[in-house]
DNA sequence: ATAAATACTTTGAATATTCAAAATTAGGAG
DNA sequence: CTCCTAATTTTGAATATTCAAAGTATTTAT
């Protein structure tokens, strides 16, 4: 069967989709994947080994999952269906935008891309959903939007290299002082040497420059992007 | 999962509530909707059983099985929205009417009522799908529209293909000759050629045979059923 | 570096839906 | 009334999806 597009392998590219762009790795982690998924880990771990082998994804035993290209083409069309979806019933039918969302999880998965094109047509191809969200019609799209949008230091990894894009909240001179003191100005290139979100901190280490620590919360004022 | 109504259980009702009007007796056969459903008879029986149990159906052992007042209730709102998304797909969005069937057969299950609701307005609550199917909103407009339309040769329509079911007032030996001359006894199958309200006349033509007149008055005495 | 906590995987079992093939039954032919 | 045929029902097995609980591995804290 491993053609069939199923609604439950549908729910788990969707969701993969999404979260992948959270994490800088570009994985998702079998416990993250469960919790969205509503399921129990075990259960993930037994489907997501089922689909990789389908070709729908790729698996890294105790690490995660991602799309395959396969995978990729597939949720990036169902993500267009929801928010084309949500357009029209908000739009057209005048439907209350609480319930929109709900009902557009549902029929998305019985839109074929037929009744797509003609309702896309229909519409005259809007470029956001009501909540401003952009519909993306192919894949570049969507990589294009993503490439171009940032984490911040509190959600970078251990081990990962990064680089600073932009501080938030600039007034602070204390903050400012403290990340031109360790090298950590927009431009500059950092390693994470470790973390830990019950403590709440991270440690950085920017080149020539010594390990330095910064609590999550303080993290949130530091853009940063993953270094290729 | 007495309430739980999956997509196949809607399959199966969708079926029944039409198969049902084709059979005086208003049972369908295990076989007849093996047939229909795409399935074995075997699994039919299983799951037809099971459905009986949750109180969806009613089901007579060897001879087949109807839809309970709650069965009932489901299958004509399944048979509003695939009309209703016939017109939609086909007026709304323009599609081909080769494709909007099959189409609507995926939708309607994910369409909820809510969504019916909002969409019945849009389309300012049509009476017709585009083939002319009427679309009933209750059990009540279904059954008094078949209660009619389908029982005697007086109500047969043009073009359609039905078989004899009974002769009402078996005396009448003329008119019994009549029927014998043109192979219109029980179990014969005839297509009706034209029918003209205000003469009063219907005419209709069995295998192999010349058509003949009858007057809408004596069609009365003849029941019939629409052939599968 | 070792123990404790956390995350992940495996296993065994349950439910829903299906089929093929064997067993049963009803209705018609002789 | 008995036998045959066709329809129906039963049985045993398969697939997809899920969970709870037990077993492993990794990470964090001491």
């Amino acid at each position: 069967m491993s053609d069939t597009i199923t609604k439950t392998l549908q729910d788990y590219l969707k969701i993969i989709l999404i979260e992948a762009q959270f994490n800088p790795s570009g994985y998702v982690s079998m416990g993250k994947l469960a919790q969205k998924m509503e399921l129990t880990a075990g259960t993930v771990t037994t489907m997501i080994k089922r689909f990789t082998k389908d070709g729908w994804i790729e698996y890294k035993p105790r690490v995660g999952c991602c799309l395959s290209e396969k995978g990729n083409l597939e949720a990036v069309k169902l993500l267009y269906k929801h928010r084309l979806l949500e357009y029209f019933l908000e739009t057209t039918l005048k439907m209350d935008w609480q319930e929109v969302h709900r009902e557009a999880e549902h029929l998305e998965h019985e839109l074929s891309d037929k009744v797509l094109e003609y309702l896309d047509k229909f519409l005259n191809y809007p470029k956001e959903d009501p909540h401003h969200q952009p519909i993306f019609r192919n894949i570049e799209e969507f990589k294009n939007y993503y490439r171009q949008s940032f984490n911040t230091l509190d959600t970078a990894e251990k081990n990962h290299t990064y680089v600073v894009e932009k501080i938030i909240n600039n007034e602070d001179s204390e903050f400012r002082k403290y990340l031109i003191k360790n090298n950590l100005l927009p431009g500059s290139t950092f390693i994470v040497i470790s973390k830990s979100i019950p403590g709440g901190w991270i440690e950085v280490k920017a080149l020539n420059n010594k390990p330095v620590h910064f609590s999550l919360q303080s993290g949130k004022k530091i853009i940063i992007r993953l270094k290729e």
